[in-house]
DNA sequence: AGTTAGCACTCAGGCGATGTGAGTGCTAAT
DNA sequence: ATTAGCACTCACATCGCCTGAGTGCTAACT
């Protein structure tokens, strides 16, 4: 069966109908409503071709029709227009955004709350997975008889440090050299790179002493790498769900919040998408749990290497083209934010 | 009116059916449940006389009785008898968290995980505020030419760091001296001192340079302390409320989650609460929101110095006298391994 | 041939009547 | 003082009924 134009408007006006109203929508509501200039009768025999496209069904017979997720990808694809924010909007987001830059993180969950702001859903953004940051400083500091702290910077201006006690005596000037030639070594290096190069044979010195600090100190060095690596999953909005019908059902609402609860497997979850927009509708989502949402996602670029992801999650029936532009407005905002400011003052990244 | 032996008794027989079965309990059903070797005449006579005392309350004329918060008050002062665990219990406890001590943050997080799991309730926990905790080591290092990474390391082997772009002309030499001079200045004081002390009045040195230096430096420098004031807030089971019955209510479960999402709130909530185990009952929570809702927190303590808490969160009707040994339990453990470990080799704490 | 009016049919959801059972409170007997 | 007995209450479940929004089909219209 043909896709014919008209098929294609009465498609088009029954999504956007369910998707402000949540209710199956009949032919006669559709006629009133959307001025297709046919009569109900005429509407009832393009949905039922539609339904055989498999592009609607039917809750029960003697209720309207709901697009179904076929239909959600071909608006998504095809029709769903790229639709500009306006200027008033921009505004507001792009306001909200800089009102409040200080530090990577801070602005990546400020992101996320004016995204469950505007989209009344739930969102999400991750921080930049630091695979590809170059590092930048390796300073070992000696605090006490016993310990050291390890410390390490990176380019982005990332800093990530380990309080050790060494089971080895050490001096200061043991400290300084291996200090020094763990830099001269892993300079301008990205973690991934340092990570792969088998750090702890690495260090076989010609002293004694020397060789055995280091060995007590490597591993750590790794660990201190690895650490590096991790990634901050911000949410926000969580309760926006309470709000949609379609979260009306207790068990509904549950089983959403355990999956939100997992933190690590959302955030790897998210993490793998691909780059750009993405967008996955129901049973698109490989989890079984997540069988009647859409998410959509975006990635933010900082300093052009470092990618980090911002995304909602809600129901199938949701206002794809409207979120999908706030989140590339977003992101776009941010990556340029971040292009920017590189040497920007008083930039901070530390615990907690 | 007296509380005799009896109606202790029946108090109590009421108190202990309703909190394991959620449903108001009748005459009938207490004198069959429980030996009390009188007619459910008998008892019904007590119960009015009890509910006069506003001990018990009625949903409605044909319904059984339910403790009222007085009630609870009662129990968790008077009746509640403080139950040993078992060996078995404690020792599933012990080895469940000793499992995964590496660091605090960590073991912190694992408790409040073995708390909900045991309790089937939300648990909380937020770590230790740092206000004395002492300052050890406060280092400058330079980066590159523009960057400064401040260092603050505490006795309890925090680290605290950010990267500063001092607006001014520095020398590594300078950066030494200042680092030497702030950590005599600070050495041995509680961050709470340090922040009273005028900090960024104090630094007024002779050499012009230096002085100009320390006065870009300075408020960075509280910045950092405050940072290390900075808790962490834990929290578990969140989706267990999902499986009670008083939480059927959607608008309760909104409710609920909404009190937990507002984590900086509930922190502060937390924080202020006194020493040593600690009960509140419905609306002796001052939040409205709580209105249902009994706490029970605990504290623990760290080098005998630094305190952090513990709890749950649950519907009026919960099991206080076990649920409480679970959490002095716990809380105790964690109290005694910070205690040994002190000198613990790989301890770490730090950036993420 | 496509469009439309008309009509019979379907079915979820709301509403009222009814019945049931767990519970109470009171009174009189033990 | 305790208990048996009884009338009374009331939430809750169930049933049948009605309504209204919707469909699908057919026959008439353009």
């Amino acid at each position: 069966m043909d896709l014919t134009e008209r098929k294609l408007k009465i498609l088009q006006a029954i999504i956007g109908d369910f998707i402000t109203t949540a209710e199956p929508v009949g032919s006669r509501t559709l006629s009133k409503k959307y001025d297709l200039g046919i009569s109900p009768a005429t509407i009832r025999n393009e949905m039922s071709d539609l339904e055989e496209m498999g592009l609607l069904t039917h809750p029960h017979t003697s209720a309207g029709r709901v697009p179904s997720e076929k239909a959600y990808r071909l608006y998504v694809d095809e029709i769903m227009k790229k639709q500009e924010l306006s200027k008033s909007q921009k505004e507001v987001i792009s306001k909200e955004l800089y009102s409040n830059i200080t530090e990577l993180d801070r602005t990546i969950e400020h992101a996320a709350k004016i995204l469950s702001h505007i989209t009344n859903l739930t969102s999400f953004a991750i921080t930049p997975r630091a695979d590809e940051d170059l590092l930048k400083a390796i300073n070992l500091l000696p605090i006490d008889e016993e310990t050291v702290i390890l410390m390490i910077v990176a380019e982005s201006g990332k800093v990530s440090n380990m309080a050790l006690k060494p089971r080895c005596q050490f001096t200061d000037e043991m400290l300084r050299i291996l200090s020094k030639s763990m830099t001269y070594n892993y300079k301008g290096k990205t973690i991934n790179q340092a990570l792969k190069s088998d750090i702890v044979q690495h260090f076989e010195s010609d002293v004694e002493a020397m060789s055995g600090l280091a060995r007590n100190i490597m591993p750590n060095f790794v660990k201190t790498l690895e650490q590096m690596l991790n990634v901050n999953l911000y949410m926000d909005g969580l309760t926006n769900i309470f709000s949609l019908p379609e979260y009306n059902d207790i068990s509904k609402a549950r089983t959403f919040m355990e999956v939100m609860n997992k933190r690590e497997d959302l955030a790897k979850k998210i993490s793998c998408r691909d780059d750009g927009v993405m967008i996955t509708i129901g049973t698109e989502n490989e989890d079984d749990q997540l069988n009647d949402c859409s998410l959509i996602t975006a990635t933010y670029h900082i300093d052009g290497r470092l990618v980090g992801k911002l995304g909602v999650i809600g129901p199938t029936r949701m206002r794809y083209g409207e979120i999908t532009s706030v989140i590339e407005y977003l992101t776009d905002n941010i990556t340029n934010t971040f292009k920017i400011m590189g040497g920007k003052d008083d930039e901070s990244e530390n615990g907690k």
